[in-house]
DNA sequence: GTCTATAACGAGATAGAC
DNA sequence: GTCTATCTCGTTATAGAC
């Protein structure tokens, strides 16, 4: 009994990456737009209603989609920021913030149509659910923990907070403070910092992935390498005493 | 004669708007992948082999729309700082780099799905000719003419090179030299600070338009303008004296 | 010469009957 | 699950109106 049941659910396991697979192919031949379940199923040699029973719609299968991107971007800077621990003095927070960032862009370049798919324009008529919000703030997840370490250890001095700025600074860090664990808690300044850099950080990515550094960048790996340390330096990481 | 000729030059031009008006409406309706001639035509009461007479492919009507894209974000970038030269004192280069960096930021939110198609995930299939490349270069150069004015004004103090990354600077200071007018010459610090402050500057107006700010960033106005006054200063650009 | 319309091609998607 | 009839698509050839 159990022993058909595990077939039954490793077959299964295994159609579904397959269609995902397929589907991913896809996603590098014509675009998420295009993205259509009934090519997909042929091209596994499925029937077109054979595949609503891996995924009951077209923007399911695109969610998938979307939640493995965002869970492979995010172990990619997990891993990263492990790896760099062994590799790295303790207090030199921003080597594994650089680290961390080099990994981010390492799996963008690697993987450039699953990253337009999660970080480049929205697909149309597509809305992502809440499921996709756990795996989507993995990347920020590890560099907040980063910030958290360096501002245990004094290891940070976040840039002052225009007074403009103030109430969005609060409002984001109380965010923070609902949504993540203790230990990520982030003082409002270092809060609105991290956002920033964040968003900056993928914008040095998007131009490289999306095409944009083509004819003006050409050592892409230094340049990115020289502005992911700024970027550090920048929210206020301290260089290692 | 000339009457005739002009009628039809009129014609001809109002056709051609209306042509490209359509395809505008299709691209936020279903994404530029989607883009087809024969539905733009239909809705601007044509026949679809008509449409060849004003655009030989689809994907002439595509250079189109990102070329007037890109005309539209340059000239809202030029606009910005014609009008901000008479309300920021002549010294005041930081505050002209922000009040272009705000119109750059106003025009996308403005425009999401022609930004999405200039600045967002390449269009499978679709490569950019060369005509792109000047439309596309003219936000850059309006951020490069002012900090060419700072340089001159000595109000400017580019942040140091790593060695590593001192090449790449040359290289890109030379491209610089090669492409552009005199006027706006940078020395090679100060042209890959500018490289890298311009895509963290799209790093952030992509994560508004594309949606990555949603339950993050409220006040998105404030967070611009501080996160471009930032850039500005990072780039070297001294404040008002 | 400039334009629009008809018709057709080959390729692909889609809906529904069976 | 299969088959078929009916869509859409980009593109071209051709013929006629202005």
């Amino acid at each position: 009994m159990t022993s058909v049941q595990g077939a039954r659910a490793r077959a299964r396991i295994e159609i579904t990456a397959a269609i995902k697979d397929e589907a991913r192919a896809q996603l590098a031949a014509e675009g998420a737009a295009k993205l259509s379940l009934r090519a997909v199923a042929r091209e596994v040699g499925m029937v077109s209603s054979a595949l609503y029973r891996y995924f009951p719609s077209r923007d399911d299968l695109l969610t998938a989609l979307i939640i493995d991107a965002y869970d492979a971007v995010g172990a990619a800077a997990e891993q990263a920021l492990a790896d760099s621990r062994a590799a790295t003095a303790p207090d030199d927070h921003l080597a594994r913030w650089t680290a961390v960032c080099r990994a981010v862009r390492a799996w963008a370049v690697a993987h450039p149509h699953e990253y337009a798919l999660i970080y480049g324009s929205p697909v149309p008529g597509y809305s992502a659910p809440q499921d996709t919000i756990g795996p989507a703030s993995r990347v920020a997840l590890v560099l907040i923990g980063i910030l958290g370490e360096a501002l245990a250890a004094e290891g940070v001095a976040p840039p002052p907070v225009p007074a403009a700025l103030r109430p969005e600074a609060e409002r984001i860090a109380a965010e923070f403070a609902r949504d993540l664990p203790p230990a990520h808690d982030l003082p409002p300044a270092l809060a609105v910092a991290m956002v920033a850099a964040w968003s900056q950080l993928f914008g040095l990515v998007s131009f490289e992935v999306f095409g944009q550094f083509n004819r003006v960048v050409e050592d892409r790996e230094t340049f990115f390498a020289t502005a992911a340390d700024r970027l550090g330096r920048e929210i206020g990481l301290l260089a290692r005493s």
